[in-house]
This record gives C-alpha cells, sequence and structure tokens, in this order.
DNA sequence: CCGGATGTTCACCT
DNA sequence: GAGGTGAACATCCG
C-alpha cells in the first residue's frame, strides 16, 4: 500500500471533502468495514460534516462535526478516489482501472461529489473510530527519543523494529529499505544494537526521505528502488545487492556500505 | 503456469 | 514473552 508517502498524497487530496456534508454511505462489501456493521457505520456518519483530513502513519482519518471518525487503511492496492478522480495515478499494485466492482466503501455528500476507496484485493479495510493509540509516532516528525525507544532493547532485526506500526507508524517495506540503504545500516542489525550517534543518523536520513518520497509523489520514488532486482548493483558504489526476508519482507541492502 | 508484489492479522512454532 | 513463518485476502504482471 501505499506506504506513508502515497497515504499522505491521499490525505492532501482528501483534504477537497472537508466541509462537505455525508448525505449517504455505500458498504457495498460488509467485509470491508471493520469493527462495526455497514449499517451503523452509515449511521454514525450520515448527516456528518467531515471537520479535517488527518494522518497517523498509514491511516487516514476524516474526523467529523459528529461523535465519529472514520479511518481508511488501504492494504497494498487501495486507492482514495475523490470526485471521481483516482488520488495518486501510479499506485504500483494498485487497479489498473476504475473498475466499479473495486469500490468498496464510498460516502456521498450532499451538495457535491463523492469519496471511494477502490480496493482490488480488498487488503485495506475501513473502520469507525479507529483505535489510534494502538499505532507508534508517525515517521514523519518521530523525534530522537521516541526513534531511540522503538529500537532499544531489542534484538529483533532493526529493519522489523521500523515496519512495526505499534513502535514507528508509516514506515513500509521499501520506505525501509530505502531508509537502511541511504543510513548505510544493515536491515538484520539487532535494533537494540545501535550507537546513540547511529540512531541520531537513522532519525535524521528517516525524516528527511520521508520527506523527499512524499515530494517526488511515492514510496516508489527512492534511489533505491529500481536496483532492488536480480543482478541489482548499488547505486553508491556498485556492490551487488543482497536480497533476503527480513522481518517477513522481501528486503535489498547493499552488503559492502550498510553496516 | 508459477511466483511475487508498497499490508495486516492470525494461528502455530521455536 | 519475543520473534519467526506461513496462510489468507484477490488481482496483476513478468
Amino acid at each position: 500500500m501505499p506506504e506513508l508517502p502515497e497515504v499522505e498524497a491521499y490525505r492532501s487530496v482528501a483534504e477537497a471533502v472537508v466541509g462537505r456534508r455525508v448525505r449517504s454511505v455505500s458498504a457495498p462489501d460488509p467485509w470491508y468495514v471493520k469493527g462495526a456493521s455497514p449499517a451503523d457505520a452509515a449511521a454514525a456518519l450520515a448527516g456528518r460534516t467531515v471537520t479535517a483530513a488527518r494522518r497517523h502513519g498509514k491511516l487516514l482519518v476524516l474526523d467529523t462535526d459528529g461523535p465519529h471518525r472514520l479511518g481508511l487503511r488501504f492494504g497494498m492496492t487501495g486507492t482514495l478516489v475523490v470526485d471521481g478522480e483516482p488520488a495518486l495515478e501510479r499506485l504500483r499494485y494498485g487497479p489498473a482501472r476504475l473498475d466499479p466492482g473495486w469500490v468498496r466503501f464510498e460516502l456521498d455528500f450532499a451538495r457535491r461529489g463523492r469519496l471511494a476507496v477502490h480496493d482490488p484485493r480488498r487488503l485495506g479495510g475501513v473502520s469507525l473510530d479507529p483505535d489510534e493509540s494502538v499505532l507508534g509516532p508517525d515517521a514523519a516528525t518521530v523525534s530522537v527519543a521516541d526513534l531511540g525507544a522503538a529500537l532499544a532493547g531489542s534484538a529483533a532485526p532493526l529493519k522489523a523494529r521500523l515496519l512495526d506500526q505499534a513502535r514507528l507508524a508509516g514506515v513500509g517495506n521499501l520506505v525501509a529499505d530505502e531508509v537502511l540503504w541511504r543510513a548505510g545500516l544493515a536491515p538484520g542489525r539487532p535494533a537494540g544494537s545501535l550507537a546513540p550517534d547511529e540512531i541520531r543518523g537513522l532519525r535524521r536520513v528517516l525524516v528527511a526521505t520521508v520527506a523527499e518520497l512524499c515530494r517526488r509523489g511515492g514510496s516508489d520514488a527512492g534511489d533505491l528502488f529500481v536496483h532492488r532486482r536480480p543482478g541489482g548493483r548499488c547505486p553508491r558504489d556498485g556492490t551487488g545487492l543482497a536480497r533476503a526476508t527480513v522481518g517477513g519482507r522481501t528486503t535489498w541492502w547493499c552488503p559492502s556500505h550498510q553496516r
């Protein structure tokens, strides 16, 4: 999915519906609505006005003037479509087209327009009043102290820790590889083994990389991305990239400069 | 035809 | 308890 940069792009586009009043809610796929029935979700949102479009990690939250808010998760293939326009065109594993059968959830607004989630693989989902307290600090703005706390005392691979949304919210597989490559840190390093200056460096690279990927418009816009394939070489020093599963995800890194 | 792919969750191991 | 693995979700692409 969309990792943090994509969801931030979705959030930006979703700002267009702030101030609009929900006329009706369509949830053709009940399975996609988590923790509440489609009827309950519809009742909670109908007639309410969207007051903010926020992002926490990979979670997009629409606040309302009522007692409820809406959380949207996009899985790997979810695309946000506002007023018929996809929020991001180049979603790599997203829908190749906007098949109406892939609309899993939709808000229709009173005066005009609509906000829909298209998700072919149904890996995402929407929820009423999502519990944001289970998410760690947002990767775009995490402090050195919070990042240090997320890594401290763990024998788990550094990358696995970065991907743990409860400890740090927003980093996905591509962003993790890009950040570790830029920071010169091996993904398999025990998370708790980083020295204070390494944590400071990682934090600086993380925040800068996330901001840059947001500007470039996607987590696939990193400098490492095009090289993470068989035969790929490190764009910094030409070393053949290593590939392994770390934290349950395919991981590419430079065995020469990432230590 | 087969294997993987920007994610999350859960059951089941070690 | 902490981590790891594999499955599941459903589709596309090489």
